[in-house]
DNA sequence: AACACTGTGTAATAATATAACGTTAATATA
DNA sequence: TATATTAACGTTATATTATTACACAGTGTT
């Protein structure tokens, strides 16, 4: 089966969690999705962590490394899953993920002092919101 | 007095917690400087936690997000301590701050979809270093 | 069958970070 | 000087985030 996150078939606990972390507005921290799905069975964190490492590695989800929370991905072009990018709302902690293709092309195609190109990487861009920034 | 890190005062267990990262090559994490510092009288995590807390306020380090980790800062350009940006390495973890005037423009620079500006971010860029490259 | 691979369930524990409290030192300003 | 204010300190306890270890089940391959 292609790897591509649009197809890959999840197990039962990863698509419980993916349900629910697809369907909330904002990012999820792991315990927060814990308590969640303990009605469903779920019962401890490695059951958690185990479906959140995958669902990072196909590209289903993303971690905001600055929050400890996890995000569904609903930028169809980021299949890859290694290269993201993300505004974050310094008031209401609203996170969007950024699909510009100038900024994943500039990234993707940045050479450091040495000559060394990278192609992953992760983003994350801090400020206000547009409703935080009217208040 | 100014802010700016450069000469920024500081008090004896900050000094102590930075000049204990300052050396290290590598990036350290809370703990570990917790455990290196005990001899100095510096016995509880909240003293350490404290100290990064301001030495990243002003600068004088960085956190890598993706670690939890901490490393001086060695880009005099960025006396900001809000727009960073890293290379890591995923085999030998070597951690190196990118001080490149086009990137930082860039995104100093880079609107979103709703023309927002973000003044702060944390850039983390993940490859293989010289080193691991050549074996 | 034997093997490798992935996922599961459970318990225990490690690693990272903060809350709450009272005290002390430095700074500002009246 | 006095006194108000702020920042830092020390300590204990606790919260939050993440992993180790072990036994087992399903699936596909040889
Ligand atoms: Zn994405
Ligand atoms: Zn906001
Ligand atoms: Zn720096
Ligand atoms: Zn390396």
């Amino acid at each position: 089966m292609s790897k591509m996150h649009k197809e890959y078939a999840l197990t039962k606990n990863q698509q419980i969690i993916f349900d629910l972390i697809d369907k909330s507005p904002e990012p999820m921290k792991a315990y927060s999705i814990l308590f969640n799905v303990q009605k469903k069975g779920i019962k401890a964190p490695l059951q958690v962590y185990r479906a959140l490492d995958k669902l990072v590695e196909i590209g289903k989800i993303h971690k905001i490394e600055s929050r400890n929370a996890f995000i569904a991905c609903h930028n169809s072009s980021c299949q890859v899953a290694k290269a993201t990018a993300f505004s974050i709302c310094e008031i209401c902690e609203k996170v969007t993920e950024i699909s510009s293709a100038g900024l994943s092309k500039y990234l993707a195609n940045f050479k450091d002092k040495d000559g060394m190109k990278y192609s992953k990487y992760n983003l994350e861009f801090f400020g206000l919101c547009k409703k935080c920034t009217l208040k």
